[in-house]
DNA sequence: TCCGGGGAATGGTATAACCAATTTGAGTCA
DNA sequence: TGACTCAAATTGGTTATACCATTCCCCGGA
């Protein structure tokens, strides 16, 4: 057969408008969603809460098990419920991953690099740290500490380093008291480290710790300007180091595997 | 049978760590995901591009073509891919939906008001106005002058006045040259306006002109503090109006369908 | 050259069946 | 009495098949 795709693509690019949200005859998926939503806005599923089997609801709601399984598959993959074989369909509460595969597809098709993915928390994080400053309270201020400590033991294993150091970003995005850039920039970060290979000679250790004691000495001291300040050198700094890094190895280590098969 | 919930919901709270991402038998709509992922990255599908035909794809990559129409729902939803009836299935150019619906539902469920959301925009867009006037080339600040032209003559349809609003702050996004932040806050502005009730007594037209003339002259004339501090006035002015308006109409006009009768 | 109709291709939906993992609970044995 | 075993029931995971509505393509007629 090959690839003679017999019609005109029809581009339809996207213009720089929004879509007029065409409210056709309302997809059967599309209307599940709706439903869904209402079912969580309304209180009627709350976090925790078992959904009935699929193929009861399938039967309740009055589509087939297939149409509500593409569904109920989009809210998994947003992290709005979980399902578990033998057992069922839950709730979940507040879920931090709820932009983590969107975002990947973003990163993908609008061919963000991790200079970008850096540039956004440049702009966003000192903000965030100066806000901070102005609102902890001592549980946060101690955790942030903690977090510090426990970089310090952390040694060279690069993976727990890292976690680490997203933990301490996320404490200040949880002080910072706004749950969307929080959400956001954590699903940033997250993205981030998935983007490159993380070298142990561009986190080091003393260097990094010592960043992160300014900042958190800033913030103790409610002092948001110059906790803004310590923010921005400390991302400005990582930046650097990230970008050196990825100069020195420029090669693309990736082995494209090729898929194309599956294409026919 | 009623709500018998058999078994314990086993709760499994999200910790306040991420995930340890279970790489288990990878179901079969996971590694469709991530095949997509590769062809997008490596090339083998480009914008605009048509996929094979879903059953031909199937076939191909091995899977029924009800697990292959749950991950293409998802890419649907997601803004990664467009299918049409009788046509095919294609895949777009960089999504400014792709957050979308994954935000409707963190709005949803960790209850996210429109306040917080507003205060989102002001900790990141009087910085996108910073760069913006650091940044711009003519035809941004002409397209920036041609908005507010639009909506002086918007009159008082809060509609169209609401889309050039919006088109006003996205031509600034787009100006910040940060495609993540202009994303992501693109739609945190279509979220809030699909969360509350526009009014156009909240949306005085000469006020809202007078503001983003004065945000506009700053950052023509590449003063980034100016730009800055304008853009912050402006969003602390609407959000004022904003809260006004909640207080004033406290009642929750939503009307409650109750659908609690499809969960059985 | 233009126009229209028929057929093929395609996504949308529904149904049925089976598989695999998990829970449940009755039965069994110490 | 209590702990263990194991088979049945429940549930999500997957596949296969059939049919419908829409759209496109192409060919024939005006």
């Amino acid at each position: 057969m090959g690839q003679s795709h017999r019609r005109n693509p029809r581009q339809q690019v996207y213009s720089d408008e929004s879509m007029p949200m065409k409210r056709q005859k309302a997809d059967v998926t599309a209307r599940l969603l709706a439903i869904f939503k209402q079912l969580i806005s309304e209180g009627t599923l709350v976090q925790g809460a078992r959904l009935p089997a699929e193929r009861d609801l399938a039967t309740n709601l009055k589509v087939s098990r297939g149409s509500l399984r593409q569904a109920l598959k989009m809210l998994e993959v947003m992290g709005v419920v979980s399902q578990r074989v033998g057992d069922g369909t839950y709730l979940n509460g507040a879920a931090p991953s709820i932009l983590a595969e969107p975002m990947e597809f973003l990163i993908l098709m609008d061919g963000i690099s991790m200079a970008e993915l850096m540039d956004a928390r440049l702009i966003v994080e000192p903000e965030l740290a100066a806000r901070a400053a102005q609102r902890w309270t001592p549980p946060d201020l101690a955790a942030l500490h903690d977090s510090i400590s426990r970089m310090m033991e952390c040694g060279d294993r690069p993976g727990e380093l890292i976690a680490e150091d997203l933990r301490f970003h996320r404490t200040i995005f949880r002080m910072a008291e706004n749950r969307v850039c929080s959400v956001m920039f954590t699903i940033v970060h997250q993205s981030m480290h998935k983007l490159v290979e993380i070298t142990s000679q561009m986190v080091h250790l003393d260097h990094t710790v010592r960043l992160h004691t300014r900042i958190y000495n800033a913030i103790r001291k409610r002092d948001p300007v110059e906790a803004k300040a310590r923010m921005f050198a400390h991302l400005t700094d990582a930046r650097k180091l990230l970008l050196q890094s990825q100069k020195a190895a420029r090669r693309r280590p990736v082995a494209k595997r090729k898929l194309n098969a599956a294409l026919s």
